[in-house]
DNA sequence: TTATTATATTCTTATATTCTGATATTGCAA
DNA sequence: TTGCAATATCAGAATATAAGAATATAATAA
């Protein structure tokens, strides 16, 4: 397969995996700081199992990395370059039109 | 409705507007210049309705505008920084893994 | 007018996403 | 062990998105 269509396709899979407003909240507070599933839960107002399961896409697309400490689970952006990714989309499209 | 949630709406909407690898093609050419439809089909490999359709949606979410001109509608991007976003996410994600 | 080219819209079918509830797994402490 | 807290996975229903075929509209030319 093309290597430019790869190149697409892993693009515009992340892209898709921020288009999300619960998944681009989470990864808002995820610039700030890393976090355990447990935290985002009581910042988000999400159920568990959904939560997790954007966690996990978003793992799976790149865009997050965990680590595990016992019992619980930290998650954070893979790259940092992320959180300038984000407050560019949201000055674009943040606001009003 | 919280403004910070309409924000991430927003925001969101955008993103999914470019997380479609056709889409994405798109925006990758009109980064360079504005194209017409016409030259878009024959750029891109899609149906005519298909592209008509995607265009429509990105229009729609605050990614292009058009003009038209007699018979036909040139679209480009509604905002240069898109350009910056869309190099950054194929920096970021472009590559393999 | 009518015909033609360029683009848009509508409808339909196939597929993908999102969310929820139920269940499973992991790690640790008693 | 057993039990509990934290997280993950699974299965299904509801909803959304993608694409193609057919049809519609717009602008112009003949």
């Amino acid at each position: 397969m093309p290597n430019d269509l790869r190149s697409l396709e892993k693009a515009s899979q992340a892209l898709k995996a921020m288009g999300h407003p619960a998944r681009l909240q989470i990864l808002q507070i995820l610039s700030q700081a890393e976090r355990t599933v447990g935290e985002l839960a009581e910042l988000l107002d999400l159920g568990q199992a959904n939560l997790s399961q954007h966690l996990n896409l978003m793992k799976d697309k790149g865009l997050l990395t965990s680590r595990r400490t016992g019992n619980q689970v930290f998650y954070r952006l893979r790259d940092n370059r992320l959180m300038g990714l984000l407050a560019l989309v949201l000055d674009l499209f943040g606001r009003e039109l």
